[in-house]
DNA sequence: TATGATGCTTCCAGTCACCGGAAGGTCAAG
DNA sequence: CTTGACCTTCCGGTGACTGGAAGCATCATA
């Protein structure tokens, strides 16, 4: 299979698919003509790697991903460890996210929004409020 | 003010203060030793800028909102319509985040976590399993 | 006055996970 | 034999910084 095919059966650019060779997450062989040549396990990894970065592993979670689902002896605490580390990091993110929500959207309800000028959010962001803007 | 003091009090890092004056966010004066010579008006621009980034706004939306900050005549909306705009990007990711978490935390909840191989998390990731991991 | 510790400057490189594009080799069809 | 689609590598850029090196400036102390 040339790197088209792939990328069109793994659902990731082919200048991923390039990518994850760079640094070492597969290793495709290579045809006579310099071509890559990938195996229907390369395959399968590629599509292991697009549903693990979509779940938001970084590339060295994947990896360690791949690693554990290759070794037939491993503990599957260790992969549970491994994606609950990830999840504390998604709620951490979440909350994160929710509290700049909740600050910007307050925010923006006390604002007008017409032509003149005299803006709360303008305000907050330059902590002349008396109320605190931000964390 | 020298860089170390206004980056106390406006709780920037000095690298990061150098950055903005790099990006044309702030320009300091210089004294004749070639140190930045910082103002109030500077102080208070990086606070904004703080702000601004704490609440997510990239670097392009703070210029925008530090223009609109200075701009006297400045309608309301246009503020509100950035800060609309930006609320919509952080609910997508919120959304997004939430997707993840759903899909990776049923995975953990079937995994038994213990010295066994077998292990749903990298059966999803796979894609073996009957029913879809990802999106 | 010498010295050493900070503090300031600039510049270069690295981060993360790719993406775009240029220059050039390969292959199948007409 | 040419055309066009494919493949290759290499270089540079993204965003928003961060770390570190090399080299002045300043200041407190001996």
């Amino acid at each position: 299979m040339n790197i088209k095919d792939v990328a069109a059966r793994s659902g990731l650019p082919a200048k991923t698919i390039r990518y994850y060779e760079e640094i070492g997450l597969i290793r495709p062989l290579r045809a006579a003509n310099g071509y890559r040549a990938f195996r229907e396990s390369d395959l399968h990894k590629l599509a292991f790697l697009g549903r693990a970065r979509s779940l938001g592993f970084t590339i060295e979670e994947c990896r360690a991903l791949l690693a554990l689902y290759e070794d037939e002896t491993r503990a599957s605490a260790d992969v549970k460890a491994l994606a609950e580390r990830h999840l504390d990091q998604i709620a951490a993110k979440i909350r994160e996210l929710e509290d700049m929500q909740k600050t910007l959207s307050d925010l923006v309800h006390a604002c007008a929004g017409d032509h003149r000028p005299d803006c709360p959010i303008l305000s907050g962001l330059a902590g002349t409020d008396q109320k605190d803007c931000c964390a």
